[in-house]
DNA sequence: CCATTAATGCGACAACTGTTGCATTAAGAT
DNA sequence: ATCTTAATGCAACAGTTGTCGCATTAATGG
């Protein structure tokens, strides 16, 4: 059985099961925001949910799989990205939440990243999630193009990946302190070097040159 | 006494010191290779390089403090970013080391990121590496500013964390397959979007529209 | 209501991580 | 050559992580 997947039924989804899960991922939660994510550790949860660790071990394997969950059970099936008439302004919107998840309290999505460096579950889950976030993001980028914002040949996934990555490398990588004018900023920046071509596919590579 | 910081001079450098610090970072490189990150530990390092873990555990305090040490060793002192005479070509040499650094076997700089989020050591080391890169990384805009390729009144740093966070973004966090022609297709569309004043600081705020 | 069986608890065990006090080795100064 | 002391080794210990076989509880179907 593996909880991180809510696509995957539970043979006996009845009351304990069900219980346990909410305790246990009410647990992690609070041992985040109380202690931070070295001292989220499967004792430590399990202790907090009133359950026993063993049950924590076989049902989620790991730390990873622990925050998977809590990721699966907040996520929005029908989330979908911002739709304000401008692709700056979508831009801002979508780096604002990005922004808002990685300064969160508790830390889920920090620690999910922190976690998956270790554990196969929570690489699993980010990937997915990424995957999905990264797709449904693309229509923003057709829509800029109906709207004659950037070139046709715009290639929406570089686009999206140069205006997200440098939320990411400042806060999880670089660690340098939440500035909040970040997902404007970079949202602008990256508006303005979509509109002038810049993610273009048809301009030449530069090693294509002599 | 901290191996880790080559700027804390130690008390006796001589024969036995050295010897053993060669042949413990000697036995990270290998067991990096051989295993993978996963397997690194201090009692796999410590049997390899033949020394007793408590003599790891006393000088280099965790699996960080081993990884920061080893990038100490291999780091140059000396390194000044490319110039290659135009922004696009530093650009692409600049992420072609940083794609290299990420691909490289054995993966220390992907093992340091990994373990910066367990240990404090690696955390403070590539803190450390991030803050002399980007720094000296700046004239490399100053002189396309002098070339006259961008404005004047660009953001030096964030154009430099536009052009190599995407790389990160993809190697590291999203763990995309190493797709060669990234470093040229990002130092491409950021010194392009550099050119269009993109990274200008001079241009107002989204916030700052009604 | 009862039988079946999935989910959970229990307690023991093994492996791993990290530390400590004392002994030994060797670097460095005289 | 000798003395001082930093570096290292040894073996024991404590705590943490992860697993296992069996017992108990409770979800589910008939």
């Amino acid at each position: 059985m593996s909880p991180a997947s809510s696509t995957t039924p539970a043979r006996r989804p009845g009351g304990r099961t069900a219980r346990v899960r909410a305790q246990v991922l009410a647990a992690v939660r609070a041992q985040l925001v109380e202690h931070g994510y070295d001292a989220l550790t499967i004792d430590a949860v399990a202790a907090r949910a009133g359950v026993h660790r063993t049950t924590v071990y076989r049902r989620w394997r790991d730390v990873g799989g622990l925050l998977a969950d809590v990721l699966d059970e907040t996520s929005d099936d029908d989330w979908r990205p911002p739709d304000t008439g401008s692709l700056e302004d979508d831009l801002t919107a979508l780096n604002q939440e990005i922004f808002d998840a990685l300064t969160a309290d508790p830390p889920i999505t920090t620690a999910l990243i922190a976690a998956s460096f270790r554990s196969e579950e929570a690489a699993r889950a980010l990937r997915r999630l990424w995957q999905d976030r990264y797709t449904r993001c693309e229509p923003l980028v057709d829509r800029a193009v109906r709207r004659g914002e950037i070139p046709r040949d715009t290639d929406p996934r570089a686009l999206l990946i140069a205006a997200t990555a440098p939320l990411y490398h400042h806060l999880v990588l670089l660690r340098t302190p939440p500035d909040p004018r970040l997902p404007a900023q970079t949202a602008r920046s990256i508006a303005k070097a979509a509109a002038g071509g810049a993610f273009s596919v048809s301009a030449p590579p530069a090693e294509a040159r002599p």
